[in-house]
DNA sequence: GAGCCTAGCGTCCGGAATTC
DNA sequence: ACGATGGAGCCGCTAGGCTC
DNA sequence: GCATCCCTAAGCTCCATCGT
DNA sequence: GAATTCCGGATTAGGGATGC
């Protein structure tokens, strides 16, 4: 699809991003690639209308991520295209034959599948422009003139159109390298090609006649990279005049015929042979052995330019002035676009898809129901009438936070507008009507639409308690104030789960009573440590490094087998403690 | 390609690899 | 009466297999 | 009854129960 | 070179099985 080896070429410049990136931005949608995407998945006769539903969730994944969206529709095929709409409708409707009297070359089969793309994205609420040709013309026009960001597209042919970025191989599945940020998408931007390798639209347009494109076949023989090596001789603005002057130019015979000149040197280019040169060497480089290659490289180039010549002259056409017509022609003139999301439709929509997706009532109402209520969020100041086809916010549930935007959960009622639209036995065997009148909206959309909910919900909520200040270690000096030391038998308490590392719980671990060792404890008063408290053995040590103890503090802590050895590991006791014992003592007593 | 359904995880820390 | 505790249920996210 | 070893889980919130 | 992301290993608490 497109310019062969378009995006081969490119795809150095291309960058995979997540769809959030979108956010915010407008871009044009060539809605007749996302079609053939959708029906290459499945069998038409397993699953006829797929560019239908993979066409609204795609749609409702944009409208929700705050993406202006412009859908764009094919108008007339060029008549250059007509070879590949055949074998593209021979690929699109596999399984399925066209009726009787159905041309293979026309788009009416194509068309219809595209109105009824059309009527959907009415029902949502979005207006679709149709171009005089290619969609992807039109696209790649917006694009130029600035009035989207970019173009959503498969098709290289945009870049030829003009197109400045280009959102290749869109995805919202949650699968892949981008799972986690929902969805990608490759992104393409032609300034960033151009800036580099000097590769702009003239240059696309010329590989499009020199490899083939969807409307033509390109010259048979010529690939990408005797085209590439070729650009790189040529400015951007000059290549087109440069293939037109192939036919004609004088200096091409002059260029052969130096080519061909036997008695031409192939390194230096100077008069002789090179075996001659590189023996005795050549004048005009004033050598005596060998010789100078700088025209090396500049023969294979002229090599290469007249060996691509001489093919593409096989074709009497050659350069297609058509061809770079349907590129570079203007076909229509759009100065502004109506960009206004409209109310969505529900209960026609819900009508929509029984018709053509056989969905239950209830499943469209569900699908549909979180794209109505973002609507009422972003325009509700703008609704004149709020008693028609909208809903009213009932009260919020509960906080939420999707994908890490903090978000209301929202219970919404009817005021009449949407009774009997779906069928009593569906309501019934849903169970939980609470959850169908639910939906899930960012925290900001809701805090401006309704304030006056967000107050009574902030009201009710009991406010957290306000967490206890951490307890530093300088802290606890005043708290060991406290500690006394006394001999009896520990408290057995349960440890909470996470307990932390506090002195006490420490202090309680290394005293459980051994035979023979006196039973340690400490009474600490314990109110005043944090619940976030973290301390650790060394944070324990640093803190009594700081201090003058009672000599019997050191020789209890002593007298603990595991306190010890701990701080044998990290060589602490010695600091710590070498004052209080004699090493006698510290024989005696640690082992 | 995208949704649906089901099942399972949910500690911290530091170094290596990758990206900017 | 109040706070601590434990447990059930839920939440947010990810993954895999299947269906539309 | 206690110590030791080995294995596994590690989210949050609400609510009922229990102890002080 | 700094910042960020991943991933494997470490840490901690708790529970169960086993042995003394």
């Amino acid at each position: 699809m497109g310019i062969k080896d378009l995006w081969t070429l490119l795809a150095p410049f291309g960058e995979r991003k997540p769809l959030y990136e979108l956010q915010g931005k407008t871009v044009a949608i060539d809605l007749s690639c996302w079609v053939c995407e959708s029906q290459n998945v499945t069998e038409y006769t397993v699953q006829p209308r797929m560019y239908l539903r993979n066409l609204y969730f795609r749609t409702c994944y944009l409208l929700l991520m705050d993406v202006n969206v412009v859908f764009v529709l094919e108008g007339r095929a060029p008549e250059l295209k007509y070879k590949t709409i055949a074998a593209r409708n021979a690929l699109q409707f596999k399984g399925a034959k066209p009726k009787n009297g159905a041309k293979t070359k026309d788009r009416s089969r194509f068309n219809h599948t595209l109105k009824r793309c059309e009527e959907m994205l009415s029902l949502l609420g979005l207006a679709c422009v149709t171009g005089e040709g290619e969609a992807e013309a039109l696209c790649a026009q917006l694009n130029e003139t600035g009035l989207v960001d970019g173009i959503i597209s498969q098709d290289s042919d945009c870049f030829a159109y003009g197109a400045r970025v280009v959102y290749r191989n869109f995805s919202i599945s949650q699968q892949g390298n981008q799972a986690a940020k929902g969805g990608s998408v490759d992104v393409y931007d032609i300034s960033v090609a151009n800036e580099r390798l000097n590769f702009g639209r003239n240059k696309i347009i010329a590989l499009a006649l020199l490899c083939g494109s969807d409307y033509s076949d390109g010259v048979h023989g010529i690939g990408k990279d005797s085209v590439v090596k070729f650009f790189n001789l040529v400015k951007d603005d000059e290549i087109l005049q440069r293939l037109r002057s192939w036919r004609h130019a004088s200096i091409y015979d002059d260029l052969e015929a130096k080519i061909c000149d036997k008695n031409r040197c192939t390194s230096c280019g100077h008069s002789g042979k090179v075996q001659a040169h590189a023996k005795k060497g050549c004048i005009v480089c004033k050598t005596n052995q060998g010789c100078g290659s700088s025209y090396k490289n500049e023969r294979l180039e002229i090599k290469n330019e007249l060996n691509m010549r001489s093919k593409a002259l096989l074709d009497p056409n050659f350069p297609d002035e058509n061809l770079i017509n349907e590129f570079l022609g203007q076909k229509s003139t759009v100065s502004e676009l109506d960009l206004r999301w409209r109310k969505p439709d529900l209960a026609n929509f819900i009508k929509f898809t029984v018709k053509y997706l056989t969905w239950e009532e209830i499943y469209g109402f569900e699908k549909f129901f979180p794209i109505l209520t973002r609507w009422q969020l972003l325009h509700y100041d703008q609704i004149n009438d709020k008693t028609q086809g909208i809903v009213s916010p009932k009260f919020i549930k509960k906080r939420r936070t999707l994908k890490g935007i903090a978000s209301y959960e929202i219970v919404w009622e009817d005021k009449g507008c949407f009774s009997d639209l779906i069928p009593e036995e569906q309501l019934e065997q849903f169970g939980d009507l609470e959850k169908l009148w639910s939906t899930v909206e960012p925290q900001n959309l809701v805090e401006r639409a309704f304030p006056h909910l967000v107050q009574e919900f902030e009201s009710k909520k009991p406010k957290p308690k306000a967490r206890k200040k951490k307890c530093a270690v300088d802290e606890i000096d005043g708290l060991l104030q406290n500690i006394s030391i006394t001999m009896k038998s520990p408290v057995k308490k349960k440890t909470r789960k996470n307990q932390p590392h506090t002195l006490e719980s420490f202090v309680c671990k290394v005293s459980t009573p051994r035979k023979g060792a006196p039973e340690v404890s400490f009474d600490l008063d314990q109110s005043n440590f944090g619940d976030e408290d973290d301390l650790e053995v060394s944070d324990i040590v640093d803190d009594i490094i700081k201090r003058d103890l009672p000599t019997y503090v050191p020789q209890k802590l002593a007298e603990c087998s595991f306190f010890v050895s701990e701080m044998i590991e990290n060589d602490l006791f010695e600091k710590t403690f070498g004052g209080y014992f004699s090493s006698d003592t510290d024989s005696n007593t640690v082992g």
